[in-house]
RNA sequence: GCAGCUGUAGCUCAACUGGAUAGAGCAUCUGACUACGGAUCAGAAGGUUUGGGGUUCGAAUCCCUACAGCUGCGCCA
């Protein structure tokens, strides 16, 4: 690794750092605002080259000069260095880039020498990240609803961490609070030993939905709720017990969906974890005059902010308790002073939105200023564009959906390649399955909502993880027929046809997409690129020949079918989705 | 009432954050082949980007406004 010769920048970088250097020796280089960077972007069409910019239009502006003239004296300062071919000026005054071969074939060989990182640079500054996500409550099953943030933020982890920061994940999860005086109450009166044995999560699921209609039918059986919550908190011996047990049920069914959906986190600091901290907290705010008693409440008003004025955060009930608001305050010490944290990342639905704007706004007047993200998301709907629910009204619970998709990719296999062998076709069904739970998810812009639809999600056609695996797969079915893998030495990189050019240019500029998706957490534009990579693989494959060629033009091919394959791999990868050899 | 999010082809979704002719997939129609996995490729058709104003060389994107859907708004999490 650390012989090889250092990767150069991209295509993106390389020409953005030669336009700078012409501004430079324009004659108008004195007048350019000091804020001015030149951006440098990849065309939509190829027919206007391989990147364009656009700096001449937007210097026409700040400097009152003709578009065009400005293009003209840029291109004249241009020196393309065997990058590109002499830049274009068109329309109102874009300057069109065309890379050389050469620089494509240099390119070709440092992409295939840097199989761990494909090009991809390690972000100039690593964070420590904080990453929330997933976040269920104890003692009922997660369900569809947790779908995305549990997907959305193990992608996101896995990609900050390829970029080179610090990921902490921190599993939060819901195990503490009111509901316990209800599951309290349901274990003692309701609770069948047997069940609970046999399968502990449906049992606590049956306990907390009997409990809940009766405490509707039955004022009394609320207040034996409620005082059983109050003797929870109160350190009673007896419920503390149970509590405990009920976690670590509830903890070792969660594990079970995740170790499914290879999802992990470094921490599972629970809510109650920060039970003692509370007090003091609120004690602190208090004294320092962030928050104030309203109403027998202690509560922060946010009288200044617009928005927040009519919207104040109560963080001690009059009563003496305390509420998620408190606790998330208590959160937020913890994972600074404690963890390190430089950020906080919160993968958590957007109807939160105004707690978090509290939250953070109040950290902030604490002095605490981590780069807080609320990364918010829409919901699941069903194909009546109606919250997703079972026939029978209930919410759908995530693991019936896992295992409903690897039943049904089962079934796809079982048409398509009868003859795989039994235990291949279980492994590969399950990479599918998942896949494409977790591909439909990520695919999407995460703020608008989603139809979940099993034909579409798990569709051999279209932007799928079933057509994104099977490229990857058609990758490695040529080298089986080859009957050995890749050797990078069996020949020398030319390339002949525009077909390999554009797959090549492609590839190329996975290191250009990879560092833009934390900018706005947008997974879907990874996920959008990937499925240009297959459908620009699969017009190669129909233009190019591969083993029917010999020779540099053969071992050419083969190359673009072995990068074509690393880079669809990882690039799942980093969305938490696996590939299998065959399909 | 106030606030936030969303509104793009018949359907499901994109659009690199202000760039060129708004792109894909389903569905519909037409082509290509002993095909290295056809689970493919090429092409056609489909749009007043919810309506209306504005900002500028240029708007789906920014501002104002109206409408529609979803969500939230002092003692749940």
């Amino acid at each position: 690794m650390s012989s090889d010769p250092p990767m150069p920048a991209t295509f993106a970088a390389s020409i953005a750092a030669s336009l700078r250097s012409a501004l430079a020796n324009t004659p108008f280089a004195a007048e350019i605002p000091p804020g001015f960077t030149a951006q440098v972007d990849a065309t939509q069409n190829r027919q206007f080259g391989d990147y364009q910019s656009n700096a001449a239009m937007i210097l026409a502006k700040a400097l009152k000069k003709n578009p065009r003239e400005v293009a003209a004296a840029i291109v004249g300062a241009f020196a393309a260095e065997g990058l590109c071919e002499k830049p274009e000026i068109a329309g109102p005054g874009f300057i069109n880039f065309r890379l050389t071969t050469s620089a494509l074939t240099t390119r070709f060989g440092a992409l295939l020498a840097d199989e761990a990182r494909l090009g991809v640079a390690l972000t100039d500054t690593p964070k420590t990240i904080v990453l929330d996500f997933s976040a269920p409550n104890v003692a009922k099953p997660m369900h569809v609803g947790h779908i995305r943030s549990t997907i959305l933020g193990d992608g996101l982890g896995r990609i900050a961490k390829f970029l080179g920061h610090r990921v902490i994940s921190d599993n939060h999860i819901g195990d503490w609070g009111t509901q316990f005086g209800m599951i309290l109450w349901g274990w003692k009166h309701l609770l069948d030993e047997a069940a609970l044995e046999a399968d502990p999560i449906p049992e606590l699921l049956r306990v907390y939905r009997e409990v809940n209609a009766r405490t509707k039918e039955d004022e009394s059986i609320l207040e034996a709720c409620k005082s059983e919550l109050v003797a929870l908190q109160g350190g009673d011996a007896g419920n503390l017990a149970i509590w405990e047990r009920c976690v670590e049920l509830s903890k070792s069914g969660l594990q079970k969906i995740y170790d499914l959906l290879e999802v992990s986190f470094d921490h599972w600091y629970g809510e109650s974890y920060y039970n003692d901290r509370l007090a003091p907290l609120v004690d602190d705010l208090l004294a320092s005059g962030i928050a104030e008693v309203s109403e027998g409440a202690v509560c922060v008003f946010f009288r200044d902010d617009e928005k927040l004025a009519d919207k104040p955060a109560i963080i001690r009930k009059s009563d003496g308790g305390f509420l998620y608001a408190t606790t998330d305050l208590a959160t937020i010490d913890f994972r600074i002073q404690e963890l390190g944290a430089d950020a906080i990342w919160y993968v958590v639905g957007a109807p939160q939105q105004l707690h978090f704007e509290q939250i953070f706004t109040i950290a902030k007047r604490r002095g605490q200023d981590a780069d807080f993200r609320h990364i918010a998301f829409g919901s699941i709907l069903g194909k009546d564009r109606k919250m997703l629910k079972t026939r029978s009204g209930d919410t759908v619970q995530l693991a019936d959906v896992l295992a409903e998709s690897i039943e049904r990719a089962r079934a796809i296999i079982e048409e398509k390649n009868p003859e795989l062998p039994e235990e291949e076709k279980a492994a590969i069904a399950r990479v599918i399955g998942i896949g494409s739970v977790k591909y439909a998810e990520l695919s999407q812009f995460r703020m608008t909502d989603y139809i979940f639809d099993w034909d579409t999600m798990l569709s051999l056609k279209g932007n799928t993880a079933p057509y994104l695996i099977n490229a990857y797969v058609r990758t490695r079915a040529i080298f089986r027929k080859l009957g050995s893998g890749f050797g990078s030495s069996s020949g020398e990189l030319v390339l002949t046809e525009e077909a390999e050019k554009e797959l090549l240019l492609k590839l190329a500029q996975y290191a250009e997409i990879v560092p833009t998706i934390l900018e706005d957490f947008r997974p879907n534009a990874l996920a959008a690129y990937l499925y240009e990579v297959a459908t620009t693989y699969h017009q190669f494959w129909e233009a190019c020949p591969v083993l029917k060629v010999e020779g540099d033009i053969r071992h050419t091919r083969l190359a673009l079918c072995e990068l074509t394959g690393r880079v669809l791999r990882h690039g799942l990868g980093l969305l938490g989705i696996g590939t299998t050899e065959r399909m």
